[in-house]
DNA sequence: GGTCAAGGCCAA
DNA sequence: TTGGCCTTGACC
């Protein structure tokens, strides 16, 4: 082993602040790099199943120096932040090595590599004053597999020598630079610029899309090509393998509890509502009993072990949509695929619904994305942009339609307050791709239908799925909004290049393809959610 | 045998 | 109840 490979292999945590309370970070701990507090904090919470409750409104500010005021907060940040129950032990059982043992390798190689880029030829592009209690980029950064940035970042960074600071020039160069819609910017193909400012990869904007945390571009800098860290062992990835035993369908039969997890069931799924959705694993009080009902689409398995968490992130959606441009794939993937007709006329069609799914649900991507930022704190208010001029970020998200800013604005503190984590997210990236409209297409309705039931096993809240709904709408609007612009603003229009732009094509496609915003159902006002519809499910022994 | 993320212990 | 330190044990 090199000494690089060490460096890399090696924990350094010097100077690393933990996400929840800004503590000295002591290591890994329960799927996040946490200090020793929280980690002690966080086993105690779930060991004996406490039960706290806030006695303000949920949103109580947790750092060093109040950490212990909050317990009903701070353990829920600990959630939000990524730290999994499942990771604390039924069983008591000392030592070992625990199941996320991989990820915990690969984070910390995606770490030093990013430590390492973060030194050449890099100059702010934006720099922001923040205070330590001020952060609006939460570090979630330590969350193994989470899909940010840099928490030590306090300047906003990016390559000189990657950007084509000519094509920075209105307003709607700040929309093309989000990622969603940057994706398809054939002038911007080559680097893409996050809203936290970092440029990420074109190849990576599948596996963004797709919510491949794994493979979630902001996990990673752009690096140039001739710069490699050593990796950490990688499996080589066998498309054939991958596509016919880990399938979308087939999740459930993969991910089977272990005997270390297996006495451990979700016990209460409590909440004042109905369940999101009607659950065959949900008793009618609307209790999830059945713990070997595993996810077959999210991460959520109540019994993930680094076989099971391996194989998911191993055989992602994203490596597939990787492999797909491949010819030499290509029959394998036809024959591999079950219930497809093997022929290219069976492929065509499926590449067609694909691109189907993708014109249609870009925007709603690119909202839900932010939108995750936004709660996670992740986001400055504005940006600056090549002119000078100050723009929201609520005008990034909307791409620019104003008229839902606020709105906006408001569904994401709901959000916020009633504990929207990672897995809402992930569920949310999900249900937008495979979006509701295009629920002709059985496998979309399938889809929706694998999502929902994941979903429902942890959360019991109608109230995510009524913003998401709002989100959505937002969406379909700021798409019409942007196409509505080649006759109200052709000035700007024209700017976008029109004739030859591929992004202009997707703006097009999908505005003729998104419902238009029914009179009965314009977004006026935000639905009152009550917080207490939201109780994470905790983990017993049985 | 070293590593490191689990659980345990115990003074504050 | 908290949090710093110790012990344990699977994995490399």
């Amino acid at each position: 082993m090199s000494d690089v490979e060490r460096m890399v292999l090696r924990p350094n945590h010097e100077g690393e602040m933990c996400p929840v309370c800004g503590d000295r970070v002591s290591g890994y701990h329960y799927g996040l790099l946490t200090c020793e507090s929280c980690k002690g904090f966080f086993k105690r919470t779930v060991q004996n199943k406490k039960q706290y409750q806030c006695s303000a409104e949920s949103n109580c500010h947790v750092d060093r120096t109040c950490r212990k005021r909050c317990p009903s907060c701070r353990f829920q940040k600990c959630l939000t932040m990524g730290m999994k129950m499942e990771a604390v032990r039924a069983d008591r059982m000392r030592g070992g090595r625990n199941k996320f043992g991989s990820f915990y390798k690969r984070d910390r190689a995606h770490r030093m590599q990013r430590n390492a880029m973060r030194v050449p030829t890099v100059i702010p592009v934006q720099t922001v004053t923040q205070t330590p209690t001020q952060s609006y980029y939460q570090p979630a950064d330590h969350q193994v597999s989470s899909s940010t940035t840099d928490q030590n970042s306090q300047n906003i960074y990016f390559d000189q020598t990657k950007v084509k600071t000519e094509f920075v020039k209105t307003e709607y160069d700040a929309h093309l630079q989000s990622p969603t819609l940057s994706s398809t910017n054939q002038q911007l193909s080559d680097f893409i610029m996050r809203p936290t400012g970092y440029l990420i990869d074109h190849q990576d904007s599948i596996a963004a899309l797709l919510g491949n945390a794994s493979e979630d571009p902001l996990l990673r800098h752009t690096f140039p090509a001739s710069y490699q860290l050593p990796e950490v062992k990688q499996e080589p990835f066998d498309y054939n393998e991958h596509l016919v035993h880990h399938s979308f369908q087939d999740y459930h039969n993969i991910y089977q509890p272990t005997t270390n997890y297996a006495t451990m069931m979700p016990m209460t799924a409590v909440s004042t509502t109905s369940p999101l959705v009607t659950s065959t694993s949900s008793t009618a009080s609307g209790n999830i009993t059945d713990a070997s009902s595993n996810s077959p689409v999210l991460p959520l398995c109540p019994a993930p072990t680094e076989k099971t968490v391996d194989h998911f992130y191993n055989s992602s959606m994203a490596e597939l949509c990787k492999t797909l441009p491949d010819e030499t794939q290509l029959p394998r993937f036809m024959s591999a695929s079950k219930g497809t007709k093997s022929d290219g006329h069976s492929f065509a069609v499926l590449m067609d619904d694909q691109m189907n799914l993708l014109q249609t649900c870009w925007a709603t991507v690119h909202i839900v994305d932010l939108t995750y930022a936004m709660v996670l704190g992740n986001l400055p208010p504005t940006y600056k942009i090549a002119n000078g001029e100050d723009v929201s970020v609520g005008f990034v998200a909307l791409l620019g339609n104003q008229t839902y800013v606020n709105t906006w604005a408001e569904l994401t503190n709901q959000l916020r307050n009633m504990g929207f984590n990672k897995f809402d997210y992930c569920a949310f990236r999900f249900l937008a791709l495979f979006d509701q409209s295009m629920e002709h297409l059985q496998v979309v309705s399938s889809a929706r239908s694998q999502v929902l039931q994941a979903w429902a096993e942890v959360r019991c809240s109608t109230g995510f799925l009524e913003i998401f709904e709002q989100l959505r709408r937002i969406a379909y609007d700021s798409i019409r909004y942007l196409w509505s612009l080649n006759s109200t603003c052709p000035r700007i229009w024209q700017q976008l290049n029109p004739d030859s732009s591929l992004v202009m094509e997707m703006i097009k496609t999908s505005a003729s393809k998104t419902p238009a915003i029914q009179p009965t159902t314009t977004i006026t006002q935000v639905p009152t959610i009550h917080q207490t519809t939201y109780t994470p499910v905790v983990y017993m022994a049985s």
